[in-house]
Order: structure tokens, then C-alpha cells, then sequence
DNA sequence: TAACTTTGTATATCCATTAAACAAAGTTTT
DNA sequence: AAAACTTTGTTTAATGGATATACAAAGTTA
């Protein structure tokens, strides 16, 4: 049954536009936000009035006189409560504490040792607890926690599977409400990055791009109009799985020749076994002090990695196509072998369009997209984003 | 600016959504759409009574009563308009006429010589009209004209860029509307396949497909909870420009080892050169007649083409994987090699979820998706399409 | 035949938006 | 400095949707 329309969901609509309005352009004055949204003057005023009541506004006192009576200038609080975002690697997780402007407040970062979802949970509950420990006081304290998986996420925040983690069909989402006592909302770790680089990065000025998540595997978050794509089966598969060389090298997947088998960071340490490297920080170290055997090396993975990024270019045609997670360190030595192979590869009319950049929030894009998707989804409550 | 709510925004959505249910379930009583939609008995009245006004909705008369007062049956009056459609192919055009419903009226078929685009809209308009001509007397009459093409489109109906069709930067939804005096929605011909199949075809009990346009190139349409994916610039790029073999044989592209080089209908007549045929046609004759040759060559397009349809599977996880024009005609022999070959290379996961079928629509496809938008269009014109 | 059901309409109420009037508090012009 | 104009934000009446409720019409069941 479809959401069908009547009052409450004319003041829904409206309120969420009048908010995010001020979200956005923060200082507005009422007669600013009637010209901006389209809405008549007196039905600001309600709705503010009430967002004023919620907290989530308050008035900063007079702006600028243009010719007549001052303004009063609108805020938006972003200190009216705080989120929780959680980036869950193979390897180790990283948990955050942010404003409702997307500023950090606490951070933690946690190794993993242990796999299963019970000794994950803890520390994962763990983690959110100590963050929320530190919250300020707030109208409404700590409004949610946003977690990015490295695994594909049903909408109801089911963990349907994980390979690195070795999860199936965790319900990650019910399982840390309970024990948070704060809504949750799960989403895959490429489409968290996506978002967080979308909301607060490099992807700011951009109204949709790729976000690539290249770390040990390649995922893929896709952001048009704002939102992020939802495919058939929960999206966001495994690019990395896709398969650049017919009789490539075997993937522990089963298939040949996969994507991440040349572009990833795991390739990237598979290459560097003859140099006696097993870290991808020592690479990057080696690299930093001119060693040529490593230039050489990220030089080669750039290239696949370009291979890779044409075809993502080709068959979505963005406009923005961010690289982003580990491989973020590589940029000085693979940014060049990158575009080179792009430029070669694919379509001229489609490279034109496409600007390929790195993740400017570094190892934390995905961390503040799940705090983002924690906070859009408490201002969204009783509220429609259109 | 966004859409603001008021009372009108609510009236057409209550309206788009009780006309919905009518075209998705009729017959229907007026007490039976008050429950499916979530809508009040009298304001379902007012809107069903707006709607026969507007001819759009026709009373047939009672039906069975369950225990009361019988219900007065609804249906949606498809003959209240006919809509055309158009798929614009780089050798051939095709044309039909279609009821509301997606009955075809008429249907005609149109050799292209020339490519320039005056030639080709002279052509277009041509068939167009001719089938306007013989649309039966009718509340609206022709309500508009849809037309898949071969090529990039942007949001305004212009033809960025047709690499087969040599067009770029054509205004083809200004060019067609002005000389056809009707609404004309313009889409790339592999998005109105998908939509085609989805609404007529094989994807009918489908909420999501992807649609594998596999012709003279491959182009993919991928369609989620009902609408098509819009990528950044236009998307539905060419899935056939994908690398598959990092130093495979040259493109005309430019790039090395495309998909289309091993799977479309033109790799499938490249193999065919040294057996002397120069068509396709006379490809699946041949393996009609049981010729050895031609069998081996339609199993290593199925192979390559399975290889393809394994990435599409890992990078969009769908429910169903449509494989659609001109190839459809090599199902039988092509069918187990890509099954095999999606198997072996597909995340099991991932291969679980995904089933593999061909166009039912043939090569009307993209013809009925161009004919269903521009119905599409005039039903949500004043409608909301939610 | 009486009691119950179901359908569809009519009516009063509610409520959100809008336009218009207006008060408050400025700036600009004369 | 006074008058005229501007801009902001609130108030008020009108508009037009949806809803709940009552009710009439037309069935079926006991």
C-alpha cells in the first residue's frame, strides 16, 4: 500500500524542505526561506515555529537591514543531538561521534581479532557505548548509529553476506538496536563512502558520483540526485568480482581474472612478495622514499585499477568517480598511471564528462556516511524527504 | 526548487494512485479500491467520478455480491487514447501503435539508408504519421510518442551522442514534437527495452531486471522498484565498451578486449566470416540446420556473453538478468554455455538470486518501452506519479 | 420476514496552504 | 526631519482537500 496523501503529508513535505533548507544555507531568515522553498510567508512562520519548539532551530538574533525591517536570522542546531558512525573492515573497525553537521567529536578505533558476529557485536557495542558516554548534553542526545559492513545489506539491515567477515544472514541492524537502545541503520561500507565523500568530502559540489571503496576487496557506491542507487538483490555487489581478464589469474571466489585480483590492495601486497613486503604501510613507505621497485609496482596496479574505473565509466557514464579507502595512501604514484589507462580506454565522450578524484576524507569516508545516514534518518522521522 | 505540498499536490497523488490500482487490477468497485489504497470511501468516489469525466475510468456494471449491496465495477478505459512508439536502430526503425494497455494497433517497419538525421526524421515522422492516421476515433487520440534510440539521451530528450547512428547533440525530442504535434519522451533503447519487458514482458512479475540490449553493440537498462536507473550523465552507457580481456582484440573504440567484441551479434558474424556469411539470419539458419560450425560459434558467444553477464550479476546483484534483441533468436543454441558459464564465474551468492532469461517481446521490446512511457506520461500528466 | 452486510453518497469537521491585510521596523528621498 | 517607500513577519479569512460518521440503497442469510 502506498503512501497516500493528505494534510499530515502536505506539512511532511514541507517541513522536511523548510529544514533542509536551513541544514543547507544556514543563516536564512524567514522571508528568505518563503522565496527559496516557494512557500507562502505565513506558512514558514508555522513551520518554523515549530521546528523552533523541536530544537533543531533557533534564531541568532538581527541580519543586515536591505532597505526595510531587519531580518532574523535562523540556525540550524547542530548540536541538538549527536550520531554514531561505524565503519566495519576485515581487519579492524573505526567508530565515530558527530554533531548533526557531520563534525567529529570523539573517535575510536578498534582491531579485530575475531570474526564471529558475537566478539564483533561486543566490540562493536562496546565502542558505540564509550562514544556515546561522551556525548555533550543534548535535546536529544545520541539520535542514532550508522554502521557501514563490508557485505551486502538487505533493507531491513540484515547482514545477508559478508565473505571477509564470513557472515551470513547476521541481523545486524535488530541485534545492535536492542543493545544501543538508539535507531540503526546498516548499509554496505562502498555505499557509506559514497555518502560521506557525497555529504562532507570531495563529492560536495557534485549531485551524483561513484565512490570505488578499493581497500582489500573493490565495492561500489553509486549516489544519484542525492540518493544513493538501490539495485535488485540490495546492490552494491562486488565490483572487484568482475572480470577484466578472460583467463586471468584464479580468484578464491571461483572465477579468473576478477578486477581486484590486479587493482586491490591484496594485489598490490601479492606484487610486493618478492620485495619481502607483507604491509601495505611499508609499501607505501618504501614508495615515499623514492624506492623504485615500489614506484614501479604501484604504477602497475594504477593501470589496473585504470582498467577497472574506464569500465565503470563507460558502462554508468558519471560525472565523478572517487577513489577511495586504502588505496587513497597510493595516490602520488598511481594517480597518473590511473588517468593514463582511462584516457586510453574509454570512450572519449564518456571521459570527457567524468573527472576521476580521491576520497578527500581519507579512511573516514565511510564512517561519516554511516553518521550521516544516522542523522538523515532522524530528521526524516515525521518528516518525508521528497 | 523543490515541489511543495498543498491541497493539489495531494489530490494528484491520491489520483495517480486509485488510477494505478484501476489499470493494475480492473475490474474493481469503488469499496474494493477504498481497501487496496488506504483511501477513504468518499474520497475515493470523488476521484473514481473525476476520473470517468475524464474518460480515463468507465463503469460495466455490477458485479457479485459478497453478502450486500453489489459493487459497481470499474475499468479502465484503454481505448481512451493510443500511444506511439518508436525504436530507432541503426539499420532498420520500428514502429507500432498501441492501445493504454499495450495491445498493439499497428505496427510498421522502416529500412535506413541514410544516417543524417534530417533523413532519418523524415523517415520517423513519416511512419509516425501514418500510424496517426489510422488511430481509431477516440477521447484523446494520440497522446504522444515514445522512441528508443540507440545512444546516449539527456533529461530534455536530446541525443547527446549516437555512435552507430554518427548523430551528436541532436534535439529530437523538440525536432519530433514540434513536427508531430504530440508529447514525445525520447530514452535510450536499451532503457526502453527493460522497461518494455518489465511492463509487457518477461519481467512482468519482476520488481527489478537488467536488460541485456545485445545487438549490433550491447547497451543495459536497468530498472529498480518500477523506474529506470538514471545514472549520472545520462547513464545506461555501453556495457559493451566494458573491458573483459585486458589485451584482447581491438575495438573500433579505441579500448582493447570490449565485451561486444566477444558476445554482440556482429562478433558472432565476425567468427562467421570464414563459413562466408554475412548475416546474421543466415547464422541461426545454419544452426537451425543442425551445422556443426555454427552451433561451436553460437557456444563461444554464449561463453563470452556469460563471462559479461557474470560481472553484470557480481556488480548489480539483480533478481533477473533479461537478454534481449536481436540475440534473443540465438537462444537455443546459445542458452547452456551461458549458464555454465554464469555459474562457474558468478559469486555463488550472487548467482543464487539472479535468474537468467530472454526477451519475451522478441524484437518488440524496446518498441513497447518506448510506447509505455509515452503513456506513462500522459497518465501522470496532472497525476503524480509517487 | 427479520436481521445482517456491503456499497456508495452526503454532510459536518478538521487542518494545511494561500492571499491579503497589517503592524513593526527599517532605509531612502525630498 | 518628515514623508514615502521597503522589507519582515504575523494575523485573518477563504479555499479545498481528506476523514469520520451517518445514512440510503440493495443485497444475502437465518
Amino acid at each position: 500500500m502506498q503512501t497516500t496523501g493528505d494534510q499530515f503529508l502536505v506539512k511532511k513535505i514541507n517541513k522536511a524542505i523548510v529544514l533542509d533548507a536551513i541544514v543547507r544555507h544556514c543563516p536564512l531568515s524567514r522571508a528568505q526561506l518563503s522565496d527559496m522553498c516557494g512557500l507562502n510567508k505565513g506558512t514558514v512562520s508555522t513551520l518554523v515555529g515549530e521546528l523552533i519548539e523541536e530544537k533543531l532551530v533557533y534564531e541568532i538574533g538581527f541580519g543586515r537591514s536591505s532597505g526595510g525591517r531587519k531580518p532574523v536570522m535562523l540556525m540550524f542546531n547542530k548540536s541538538a543531538g549527536y550520531a554514531i558512525g561505524i565503519d566495519l573492515e576485515v581487519r579492524h573497525m573505526l567508530a565515530v561521534m558527530t554533531d548533526l553537521d557531520g563534525r567529529v567529536i570523539a573517535e575510536r578505533q578498534v582491531e579485530l581479532e575475531r570474526h564471529d558476529p558475537a566478539s564483533v557485536l561486543e566490540l562493536l557495542t562496546g565502542a558505540a557505548r564509550s562514544l556515546i558516554g561522551e556525548a555533550p548534553p543534548s535535546a536529544y542526545g545520541v539520535i542514532g548509529a550508522g554502521v557501514g559492513v563490508a557485505g551486502i545489506v538487505d533493507d531491513k539491515g540484515t547482514v545477508l553476506f559478508a565473505p571477509n567477515l564470513e557472515w551470513e544472514q547476521v541481523e545486524l541492524e535488530r541485534l545492535l538496536r536492542e543493545s544501543l537502545a538508539v535507531p540503526v541503520t546498516i548499509d554496505n561500507e562502498a555505499n557509506a563512502g559514497a555518502l560521506g565523500e557525497l555529504q562532507y568530502g570531495a563529492g560536495k559540489e557534485a549531485s551524483g558520483i561513484v565512490y570505488l571503496s578499493v581497500g582489500a576487496g573493490i565495492g561500489a557506491g553509486i549516489v544519484t540526485g542525492g540518493s544513493l542507487m538501490k539495485g535488485a538483490g540490495g546492490f552494491s555487489g562486488e565490483l572487484g568480482h568482475t572480470t577484466i581478464e578472460t583467463n586471468g589469474k584464479r580468484c578464491r571466489c571461483g572465477n579468473k581474472g576478477c578486477w581486484e585480483q590486479y587493482a586491490s590492495e591484496s594485489a598490490a601486497l601479492e606484487l610486493a612478495r618478492p620485495l619481502g613486503v607483507a604491509r601495505f604501510g611499508e609499501l607505501i613507505e618504501l614508495a615515499k622514499q623514492d624506492a623504485p621497485e615500489a614506484i614501479r609496482l604501484f604504477h602497475e596496479v594504477g593501470e589496473s585499477l585504470g582498467i577497472g574505473i574506464a569500465n565503470v565509466i563507460n558502462a554508468f557514464n558519471p560525472e565523478l568517480v572517487l577513489i577511495g579507502n586504502r588505496m587513497v595512501l597510493a595516490e602520488p604514484w598511481i594517480r597518473t598511471a590511473i588517468e593514463r589507462t582511462v584516457s586510453a580506454r574509454a570512450l572519449p565522450f564518456h571521459r570527457r564528462q567524468a573527472q576521476i578524484r580521491f576520497a578527500s576524507l581519507g579512511e573516514r569516508s565511510a564512517v561519516m556516511g554511516a553518521a550521516f545516514s544516522a542523522v538523515t534518518a532522524f530528521l526524516s522521522k515525521d518528516r518525508v524527504t521528497w
